[in-house]
DNA sequence: GTGTTAGCTTAACACCGTTAAGCAAGGAGA
DNA sequence: TCTCCTTGCTTAACGGTGTTAAGCTAACAC
């Protein structure tokens, strides 16, 4: 049976095609330069053809984050390998600015854009596994940290630590991808701003002070 | 004179119109759901007659957030009056979250979007002066704590200082509006993570730790 | 009374995402 | 081999967007 598996790898190579095409426009310009037409006009089909792949714009430009947003879990599943939870957690800090830092439109449509709910099922990523989720991942070495004793007595709640970590570097983050053209402030270098937050965050949770 | 004054009063009404209908539309369904057309039919007009008024459409939103962002100014100039700068950095940070909660879509066009960087003289409010910028008042806030001896003392420069801990605030504000309906997330009530943001900033800042 | 300008309207342009309908090619079953 | 039907695409169109060129009208200046 031949052509039946033939038929299906050109239409995933089609696919390909598209997500390609689209990543290309998305990283260079972002979710609004992403056009149906746009990526029509560089895969030399037509805007319509799009749809037999992809339900809308946004499933396509999922496509694009999900793939792309694989790079982040490998980054994270070699700081697991670290022993030590406050170092593992220094080591994440800054793997995590340095993602969004270099995938600023990624970043900005995963972290910084509100979306309907989205279906579960409808991403590929499963959720709650620490290995694909980088959330579960935090609240694991968070967990770990307060279960050795490593943060301060009142902090017993992993999901509220975490989510304020969490809140931390992505304020960083996020802050320079949203005003970073903008000279009425003015600004210290990133590197200062990410080190010095992840400082401050470790500083403030932790028992021992040095 | 009067003809001519009264003209220049009538052109003021119907600008003030538009805004009015603009901040109806955004406060309620965010920047995208403000459409010319839309606010064309509210204060029926046609859609080309904004453009006697308005630049663009960024003018007319540009317009509504700078009008309301008095309201922040105007909490913070309460705020000014308090005597100790720890104590005084602890209310703007949570003035400044609540502020942010209130407004989200303001907050989000004004510090979750990216914008080519802007003319300084088409806005309206100061900058540099505490009173009408909040990040100036920020800067003045950490500098009297440096002066006063009541930060750490490597920490030196107010500017970076200020924009650690704006990151702080500002992550948690606009990682609430951006993933609230994520219910991935097991997420903690937003005053918790609120509150120990700000106390996870302070006491890493600080001298004394009690 | 004439000319000018302010303030608005009508009409259109160039985009956008999306969809209905049709067409051509190729595999499946007789 | 002939027919049918599905797959994968195209053509054409709809309704929406921001924006602009051109024209009209009423009120002002002289």
């Amino acid at each position: 049976m031949g052509p039946k598996e033939r038929r299906e790898r050109e239409r995933e190579d089609t696919r390909a095609a598209i997500i390609d095409a689209a990543r290309e426009l998305f990283v260079t310009q972002g979710y609004e330069a992403v056009t149906m037409r746009g990526i029509a006009k560089k895969i030399e089909y037509t805007p319509t053809a799009i749809y037999f792949h992809f339900k809308d714009k946004e499933s396509v430009i999922r496509a694009v984050c999900d793939s792309d947003f694989s790079a982040l879990a490998q980054k994270f599943a070699k700081i697991a390998r670290i022993d030590d939870p406050i170092e593992r957690l220094r080591k994440a800090g800054h793997a995590y600015i340095t993602f969004g830092l270099e995938n600023p439109f990624h970043y900005r449509l995963m972290f910084m854009t509100p979306h309907p709910p989205m279906n579960t099922d409808e991403s590929e990523l499963r959720h709650g596994n620490p290995e694909d989720d980088a959330y579960a991942f935090l609240v694991s070495i968070i967990a770990e940290a307060i279960a050795k004793g490593r943060l301060r007595k009142d902090l017993k709640d992993p999901h509220l630590v975490s989510q304020i970590v969490w809140s931390g570097v992505h304020g960083v983050i996020s802050l320079e991808i949203a005003k970073c053209h903008d000279d009425w402030i003015d600004w210290r270098p990133m590197k200062k701003r990410a080190a010095g937050m992840v400082e401050l965050i470790i500083d403030g949770l932790r028992t021992e002070r040095d």
